[in-house]
DNA sequence: CATTATTTTTAGACATGCCTAAAAATTTAA
DNA sequence: TTAAATTTTTAGGCATGTCTAAAAATAATG
């Protein structure tokens, strides 16, 4: 009904995506870290978004979001991975560029703007970074069989569709290394010691890719080689 | 440098649009009406911008912008007026739709989005209700030779190139009776009793326009009827 | 299970931006 | 040019969202 503070909203998203698809409680601390916050913060605003009927609430217990806060922050997720779409397909920004104004105008308010913007964008199902845009109705998609990189078995062909967006270096090293989505990887040979993985892409040369880089990039099989 | 608040950029922004072109000084009680606050607030709020040397202030003798003051203002009008661009001209909002939508676009915080956003529109030169956008160095063309319509002479005919945004119901009316940017007017008379002005739009028949449309219509001269 | 260690909450503060009511300065007009 | 009207500023408060420091609850450990 009546609009959230940006920080609301901003706390309605990391307790979404902390909770997971379970319905887990998320922890203050928890919260404080993704929201570069203190806890005593958080729990300021836990009693607030309590009393909205946003979250459930309970002292020492931590928290997960009502029916309705789920709502609400599905849109703010919708708003955001339209907007980066946007920036991407439209203005040319590269995949590592598109989260912090993003973060921006995933607070505008206008619904009519956004059911424009994803009718502009042609409906999209995924963002840059391969992650699904929920439709008006907050219905989201889940890719299914998507695993990660870290886990695909040795001597199959995958494609890369979906990397974690949460580190920018991250970003910068898939794109410095061609590893963007729709690259299909051949899984070559892990190593138990470091838990680092060679792969090749097409007929390069072979590659090393540490832990880091594997276990947050998602693939989907292709076939085995 | 460091980035203002929204509350201060809509300061600088009315302070910029009140003392016009000219560097007349801006009233406390007008900037309050404008902005909707109590006179009381924008002493606040003006003390504060004088101390970041954004406003020149003296008390009781209202302020007007200093260079750095002027040089934000219009950014942020440049923001929204390509907004208000990209959602006619990209997403087919109606000209009185846009404005509210630009109040909060205008506040995103990004060069390369504002940039890529103008080459992407093809960097116009006017917005949808024909005010001029500031280039990326701040510079503005205004429209030589635009006259308001109410001091259009009779029987001449004029364009309409400009119309206030201020109220969208006067933007309603405007469109209601096909009285848009680029539309043909012949002045056919005007009455000193209630200052109004029979006007027509190619064959169409004869129509009154009242004072408080026609002085809120710029035009521009075409021929003699 | 008793004692640490960790997590979480409370208490008290501060900055921002706004308000009302009252005081002060300026403007208008008799 | 003095008195009244108007404008503007100050004083004091309130809500939001954050912080630090201290207290309370929970979890971990021997
Ligand atoms: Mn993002
Ligand atoms: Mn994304
Ligand atoms: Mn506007
Ligand atoms: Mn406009």
């Amino acid at each position: 009904m009546k609009s959230l503070s940006h920080s609301e909203e901003n706390y309605l998203k990391e307790i979404f995506h902390l909770s997971g698809l379970t319905e887990k409680r998320v922890s203050t601390n928890g919260l404080a870290a993704r929201l570069n916050t203190k806890a005593s913060s958080i729990t300021d605003m836990l009693q607030k978004l309590s009393e909205k009927k946003l979250v459930e609430y309970v002292k020492y217990k931590g928290c997960f979001l009502t029916e309705e806060g789920e709502r609400i922050a599905i849109q703010i997720i919708r708003k955001h991975r339209l907007w980066e779409t946007f920036l991407v397909n439209k203005l040319s920004f590269g995949w590592e560029e598109v989260h912090d104004v993003a973060e921006q105008l995933e607070h505008i308010d206008s619904t009519k703007l956004i059911d424009s913007l994803d009718r502009f964008l042609n409906y999209p199902k995924f963002d840059p970074h391969g992650d699904p845009i929920p439709d008006k109705d907050g219905n989201i998609v889940y890719r299914k069989s998507k695993i990660k990189l870290i886990d695909a078995a040795i001597n199959s062909r995958v494609e890369i569709v979906r990397v974690n967006e949460d580190s920018l270096a991250l970003l910068k090293f898939l794109e410095r290394h061609h590893l963007t989505l729709g690259t299909e990887i051949d899984v070559l040979e892990k190593f138990p010691f470091d838990d680092s993985m060679s792969i090749r892409i097409g007929d390069q040369p072979e590659t090393n890719l540490s832990k880091k880089v594997t276990e947050n990039i998602g693939v989907k099989f292709i076939s085995k080689l």
